[in-house]
RNA sequence: GCCGCUGUGGCUAAGGGGUAUAGCGACGCCUUGGUAAGGCGUAGGUCGUGGGUUCGAUUCCCAUCAGCGGCUCCA
């Protein structure tokens, strides 16, 4: 809906002829006159049709705001075709303008409105001050989705009792937080900045200013956690035991297919979309479709069975521009995506089961710890899955959160496992996630064939090990803020460390033997950087620890004649005397397993410039 | 998306109707130094953006954008 607002000194109109739309009116409303009043033009276009309530109360508000601001003393809704080509029909335009008008009463303001689909001549003087001439574009808010059936929130214990949330006592920290945030709906424990937007900027974390809202881009130490998490998060389902094909694919998809376009309003009104002009693309939100896509073509037998499909996908969700959080909530974000094909139920529960294993290994692998929230899409589906999960529960020694979603609404999952953290602003965090999908396969037209050579489609498990390469970062950073809160340096662990190593020399004369050593270094694939700038040793030591260094030590006379160096570890906050093949094998121990990558900067700190 | 707060050199901030201040960083010179800031000096900003008020605005007003916080949201 268009409008033109006009503060006037007076209006004053006559309806003439009738239009071949025009409605029905008394004599005495074939005229009308106002002074002190807020004139609003008005063209309620075809896009409003099937919104009127959200439009009418959009402008509604926007027009009693206005009349407040410049000060106007009554309303007048004048329907006028011009401001828009693409006129709704006269009858929703009447509604329109009718509710605006109750709408408007209702705040107690005075107001009045002109026939619609009369050829009237009117006469208006406007005050001309700046805010009195003003246009308006609603749009109506997205209609809101008709009202939910009754969640249902419980605690399953271990033994397989079911605790109501009110009786549920002596939880953990991360599952009391988790009951008052997602089942009562209580308010955050804390506020403030959280911490670990200090580390983002340190290794160069930061939001893409000339994108869209929730971009992020990476310097180069925040590029090198970034992309050693990525090749870990492969190492991680290839090393799974579950056969896998590591796929890769494209991130936009067209509404034209049927398959997308169900599977796309399974996720809601999140969908990041692109217009090219002929075609419309959705942006995908999760490795899903692609992979789905390329599988409906392979040709599997039961032998086969199960298999997974990954790809650390870059993927698309339009979250409110107000939600948006660094490295958590994104609107791109990079998911290591595993999809696995199971052909029974008790086979998905058994990867299924699997998967929970590899989850909880590695949050533990970081030092923390995860609370399960359990979603189930109906009643039938939790008591299909009880017993697993109950399992899962006695595994972990952990008792779950249950939620039962209502009754009657299409969910692609039955049962979804978010594993959440608690963070340093005790609030719970989902990092990982595990999904059984029975409609997908469906869907997409994924089949298999089994022992007699009859088709079946099969169950789908979808499966974030690590969350989003983003809230892996977020979970590291977090964990490293929760260090600091001890009293000891943060640290990240060395495999991910942007650098290893630092190097120190003492005075110019012992540059190149350290740069010397740093080649020895590097060689075994190790990342080292020595300091040849000119600063004090003082000065050097500082930036490395300002820099997170793993291990750095400084390099003068006394370490080249006894060939051992005092390294500062930091991970125990203290110097510890060894020789560089100590360094190596130490460093060599705690890398051991983990992908690696050489620096992404100059080796040299007098050739780095400050990102 | 809604509400609130914030937006000053590369960074962290101070200030305030008459075109701005400090520390760090950078650069130069001196210092060649033994584990979280050696000394001196130089450069660098028109105060997020666009309007308005004013003789004059970075400072006041309006709008807008962005960040942060809270809310809603998070199939």
């Amino acid at each position: 809906m268009r409008a033109l607002y006009i503060h006037a000194d007076s209006m004053e109109f006559e309806a003439k002829d009738k239009t071949k739309v025009a409605e029905a009116i008394p004599d005495d409303l074939h005229s009308g006159k106002m002074d002190e009043v807020l004139v609003v033009f008005i063209t309620v276009e075809s896009d409003d049709e099937d919104k009127i309530l959200q439009v009418a109360t959009e402008a509604s508000k926007d027009i009693l705001a206005t009349k407040e601001r410049v000060g106007a003393e009554r309303i007048m809704l004048y329907p006028y075709a011009h401001l828009s080509s693409d006129l709704a029909k006269p009858k929703a335009s009447i509604e329109m303008l009718d509710m605006m008008k109750k709408m408007i009463e209702a705040s107690g303001a005075e107001v009045s409105r002109a026939p619609f689909g009369w050829y009237k001549s009117f006469d208006i003087k406007c005050k001309g001050h700046p805010l009195s001439e003003l246009s308006r574009d609603f749009k109506g808010k997205e209609e809101k989705t008709a009202p939910k059936g009754k969640d249902v929130y419980f605690v399953l214990k271990i033994d397989g009792k079911e605790v109501s949330i009110e009786d549920y006592k002596n939880g953990s920290d991360c599952m009391m937080s988790m009951i008052d945030k997602e089942a009562l709906g209580k308010e955050a424990p804390s506020s403030g900045e959280p911490e670990y937007l200090r580390l983002c900027k340190k290794f160069g974390i930061q939001w893409e200013s000339m994108s869209d809202v929730g971009h992020m881009n990476l310097a180069p130490p925040g590029a090198m956690m970034f992309d050693l998490i990525s090749d870990y998060s492969t190492d991680i389902v290839n090393n799974s035991g579950i056969s896998v094909y590591n796929v890769k694919g494209t991130n936009m998809f067209s509404l034209d297919e049927p398959a997308v376009k169900e599977h796309a309003e399974l996720f809601g009104d999140r969908l990041y979309s692109i217009n090219t002009g002929k075609k419309s693309f959705i942006l995908r939100y999760a490795a899903c479709h692609q992979q789905f896509a390329m599988i409906r073509g392979w040709n599997i037998s039961y032998k086969q069975m199960p298999f997974g499909a990954f790809e650390v996908a870059d993927s698309y969700r339009l979250e409110q521009s107000g939600e948006t959080m660094l490295c958590f909530r994104t609107r791109r974000l990079n998911m290591p995506d595993f999809h696995v094909m199971c052909t029974t139920i008790p086979e998905a529960h058994e990867y299924f089961t699997l998967l929970d294993g590899k989850i909880y290994d590695e949050i533990e692998n970081i030092g923390r710890d995860y609370d399960m929230l359990v979603n189930f899409s109906s009643r039938k589906a939790f008591e299909d899955n009880k017993e697993m999960v109950r399992k899962l529960c006695e595994e972990h020694g952990k008792d779950a959160l249950i939620h039962i979603y209502p009754e009657g609404i299409n969910y692609y999952w039955t049962v979804n496992i978010e594993y959440h953290m608690l963070d340093q602003m005790k609030r719970p965090r989902e990092i990982g996630t595990v999904q059984i999908d029975i409609g997908n396969a469906k869907r997409f037209g994924i089949t298999y064939a089994d022992e007699k050579g009859e088709r079946h489609y099969p169950i789908i498990l979808h499966c974030a090990v690590i969350g989003s390469i983003e809230r892996y970062m977020y979970a590291l950073l977090d964990t490293a803020v929760q260090m600091e809160k001890t009293g000891v340096p943060g640290y990240l662990p060395t495999w991910i460390a942007p650098e290893q190593v630092r190097l120190m020399p003492m005075s110019e004369d012992y540059v190149s033997a350290s740069k010397e050593m740093a080649d020895g270094l590097r060689a075994k694939k190790i990342r080292v950087s020595v300091d040849d700038t000119d600063a004090t040793v003082g000065k050097k030591v500082r930036k490395a620890k300002q820099d997170w260094c793993s291990y750095s030590a400084v390099i003068g006379e006394n370490e080249m004649k006894s060939g051992k160096l005092k390294v500062y570890v930091r991970s125990e906050n203290k110097d510890v005397d060894m020789t560089v093949e100590e360094l190596v094998s130490k460093i060599k121990s705690e890398t051991e397993g983990y992908p690696v990558r050489p620096m992404y900067l100059p080796a040299n700190l007098s050739k780095r410039c400050e990102f």
